[in-house]
RNA sequence: GGUUUCCUGGCCGAGCGGUUAGGCACAGCUCUGCAAAAGCUGCUACAGCGGUUCGAAUCCGCUGGAAACCUCCA
């Protein structure tokens, strides 16, 4: 069966079906981090958005090079000084330094929350020469001029030659943004307060600096994305996505720097994720609203009662749309967490069912056409622009059925193999595939040696209860229960899980 | 001030003109030595006010509230 992907287009502002522009392939750009500080939690959902969505393209089976890059250089802070050079100044450290301390954080955050690595990460100091180019392109087009060895982005200019393009994707009027550019530094360079420095002229103070035509200095706030998309996708790729804030100026910088050196559209379809809230206001690095991963997992912050585990963090943020805000509360956590459990349990219970073809008779049940509506509205969700809330309301529901069958509340005869059967793959595939959630309960290496513990003490404590030993089996029961372990008698004997 | 978006049951959160989304919490029941787990049942909401329509949470308008962007930010 053909399915039809259809993606949120933030640039038509409409769900469209999505073509990609050679058939079977992908070019996926998503802005990354800016590696002069730990990453936070909000940072965390827009790369674990873009990490499933990436992984549902890959399981559609195309072909996908994603790009996300690393900042390490070019943003300017309030006082117009680099970021980079800012954070090494206070630190006593190289600027190089404090980047690799960032990137490896970064990067080890990210295993953490069992994000698949991009297949490129370029460093935007890595591409200087690039970015030195792409200024030179767009001067040569007309559409930038130099000032005092600095180099600006003509908007008003790149307005007129380009008509319709500039504040496509922000949904600005020009109008508005002419007239409402606060001031800002290096203002009087500016011909026009919408222009946007493409190179700045490095100043006594400023430490990350290169030689450039122009002057010795770095590249604009915006350059490097465009340069690295162009480098490693083409001059028009598929996907570009990042976070809702960078869309202006950020991303409409990208579309008119893009535009000014080659002419033509940077990326078909641009994604935007939503913003993680905490206390119904913004996740921010700059006004201090935030709560580190970290501090989740050690469950040390002063807005949770409790620790959370990474995998119930990503459920959390899988339980609502990407394009939604998500606002992360104590109550909400607590909820995903019991949720997720229950979801892997599910799965372990599914995975474990006999198939039995034996008495299959080759007619398809209600049970097996209730169970595979209940499959197909799982993928359709995830074609409908990635909702995967629909998709997990399903295996909720299909988790409804395994219970029943387990419980032997519907006959095993109920189910064909071959439904059974699609019930374990789809499972396995949205869980761990597509969602990229990881069982953490797993006893993990030990080589056995927990199942085997667990199995002697659970034998003395079946043998206490078939002499009706009341004591001593709830004491091993409560023992167990003190060191996090849940045994459960049920009908086909007793079983127990790790919380 | 400008632009845009959002406002769903105790909580989180889907929904894009006509079916109970789902999860968590809560109550009752079944099962159980007791519990836990699981199952079943109940809890049926769409900020307010108008309008369009046979029919609106879903479209339009107004009012109120919130948020994002306009400035580095995922």
């Amino acid at each position: 069966m053909k399915r039809t992907l259809k993606i949120y287009n933030t640039l038509t502002g409409k769900k469209e079906a999505f073509q990609p522009i050679h058939e079977g392939h992908i070019g996926m750009y998503v802005c990354g981090p800016t590696v002069y500080n730990d990453v936070h939690l909000g940072n965390c959902r827009t790369f674990a958005s873009f990490d499933m969505i990436y992984r549902y393209l890959l399981h559609l089976g195309y072909k996908v090079r994603y790009v996300r890059n690393i900042t390490d250089v070019g943003h300017l802070t309030d006082d117009g000084e680099d970021r980079m050079a800012k954070g090494a100044k206070l630190a006593r450290l190289e600027p190089m330094e404090v980047a690799q301390k960032y990137t490896v954080g970064f990067h080890d955050m990210m295993r953490i929350f069992n994000t698949l690595p991009p297949s490129i990460e370029p460093r935007a100091t890595g591409h200087i020469p690039e970015q030195i180019e792409m200024v030179e392109d767009i001067l040569a087009r007309g559409l930038a001029y130099e000032r005092n060895g600095s180099v600006y982005f003509n908007v008003p200019k790149f307005a007129e030659t380009t008509p319709g393009v500039y504040g496509q994707l922000s949904g600005r009027v020009l109008d508005d943004l002419y007239s409402e550019t606060r001031e800002l530094k290096n203002q009087g360079e500016k011909e026009h307060p919408a222009d946007f420095a493409i190179w700045m002229k490095a100043r006594p103070e400023d430490i990350m600096v290169w030689k450039s035509p122009w002057s010795v200095g770095f590249p604009g706030w915006h350059l490097e994305c465009s340069a690295m998309s162009t480098k490693y996708l083409g001059k028009t790729f598929d996907i570009h996505g990042g976070g809702n804030d960078l869309k202006f100026p950020h991303h409409e910088n990208e579309v008119a720097q893009n535009h000014g050196a080659c002419g033509c559209a940077p990326a078909n379809y641009w994604m935007h994720t939503n913003m993680l809230l905490l206390n119904g206001k913004k996740m921010s690095k700059s006004d201090g609203n935030t709560i580190s991963p970290l501090e989740l997992f050690s469950g040390t912050s002063t807005h949770t009662s409790k620790s959370y585990s990474p995998m119930v963090v990503r459920f959390f943020m899988l339980m609502a749309h990407y394009r939604s805000t998500l606002d992360i509360t104590d109550e909400a956590l607590q909820a995903a967490e019991k949720g997720f459990k229950k979801l892997m349990e599910i799965n372990k219970l599914v995975q474990n069912l006999p198939v039995d073809a034996r008495n299959f008779d080759g007619s398809e049940t209600n049970t097996d056409r209730e169970m595979l509506a209940l499959m197909e509205t799982a993928f359709e969700g995830m074609d409908d622009d990635f909702n995967t809330a629909i998709a997990i309301a399903s295996l909720n529901e299909l988790g409804g059925y395994i219970n029943k069958l387990v419980n032997k509340q519907i006959e095993a005869s109920e189910v064909s193999p071959w439904v059974l059967e699609k019930t374990k793959v789809v499972f396995q595939t949205l869980i761990f595939d597509i969602f990229g959630l990881k069982d953490e309960s797993d006893s993990g290496s030990d080589g056995g040696t927990v199942e085997g513990l667990m199995n002697l003490v659970l034998e003395f404590r079946a043998n206490a209860r078939a002499q009706k030993d009341w004591a001593a089996s709830d004491k091993i029961r409560d023992s167990l229960q003190a060191i996090g372990i849940a045994v459960k008698d049920g009908k086909d004997g007793v079983s127990w899980t790790k919380q």
